[in-house]
DNA sequence: ACCTGAACACCGTTCAAGT
DNA sequence: ACCTGAACACCGTTCAAGT
């Protein structure tokens, strides 16, 4: 998960790439319902512009949010080396609710990646760091065995929903607490 | 959750209203992604006739799954009176992800309904048999005590996810095993 | 090479005109 | 009362024309 060097561009297609994601960081922090367009303005580019670094609106919201799935996926690595697995698997959970508390438009994005080859390049990843934590979970005897990241996916897709109010937060960290109590082994 | 008579209409009128239920109900099954244009096409009407009966499209969905979302409201109560309190909640479970599997469209729907006034409707029968299950459970010490009927609304809506393939149901029914096993007391 | 913005296809919704 | 379908506003995306 290392961010790949970019081809030579010329300085005023890097500085509207640069423009163009601050931007929509910014924008997509604040509601999932940005247009593409108003994206454009904000960034003081052409439409075309915007679609010639991103051809698809699907590809700007991932290439937003690479980062931080990287440091998501790198985090998993790090929280079972210091863990124990059960213990590693909350720690991260919490990082999964924390980011997904701004990252709206990853909804749709995340799930169809499983299909669709561009955001197939941001999913492996992810799916990865989760079945590392369920391997060493199991391995552990601390998760159960007929789970797979797949599962855990989908169960805390609640993450990417729009309607967060104030205390979301609370709220998610809450329910992915209760989720991980399915997932760790009854005793 | 009673089905409450409708006011007078013209017999065309009448006619109209329910082709147009029956094909959206045929559509939506299939995909959540129908268009009104051609529900209206299929129903052989115009569109304006598919707004005059149904002013907007999560109304449509709404009505389409009237019927289904009483019959789960139903249900609760009925399982309750025949079965052990965690017992139930699985069995409920169970009728929800049937549900869920055909029920494309009320992703958004059944969860905007929180503010929204026209959903609320819809969406108040259904925290109230949720509440209903919970509140048995937690009497007999069966469940959890810190969670509401939003929150396992919000555990479950993995269900209205739209990429659903082959095995959904088995799939689905897992999941919500898993999260079942979160919300029981941990003995 | 890269940028611009008018234009296209398509969606949900509205409304003037008809019976 | 109710129906029809052209029309509107708005979305993501494309492309001819410019530098």
């Amino acid at each position: 998960m290392t961010q790949e060097p970019h081809a030579a561009r010329r300085t005023d297609a890097e500085r509207n790439r640069t423009l163009i994601l601050e931007v929509a960081r910014d924008a997509l922090a604040r509601s999932g319902e940005v247009t593409m367009k108003s994206i454009a303005q904000q960034a003081g580019v052409g439409q075309g512009t915007l679609y010639r670094h991103f051809p698809t609106r699907e590809a700007l919201v991932l290439a937003v949010y690479r980062h931080d799935v990287g440091e998501l996926v790198d985090a998993a690595k790090d929280l079972l080396a210091e863990h124990e697995p059960a213990e590693a698997l909350r720690l991260w959970f919490d990082r999964l609710a924390a980011f997904g508390r701004v990252k709206h438009g990853l909804a749709g994005v995340l799930h169809a990646a499983t299909r669709r080859d561009l955001s197939a390049t941001y999913y492996q990843p992810v799916v990865d760091a989760i079945d590392r934590l369920l391997h060493a979970g199991r391995q552990a005897g601390q998760v159960r065995a007929d789970v797979d990241a797949a599962d855990v996916l989908l169960l805390v897709s609640f993450l990417w929903r729009a309607d967060q109010d104030e205390d979301w937060d609370r709220r998610a960290r809450h329910l992915l607490r209760i989720a991980l109590d399915g997932l760790v082994t009854t005793r």
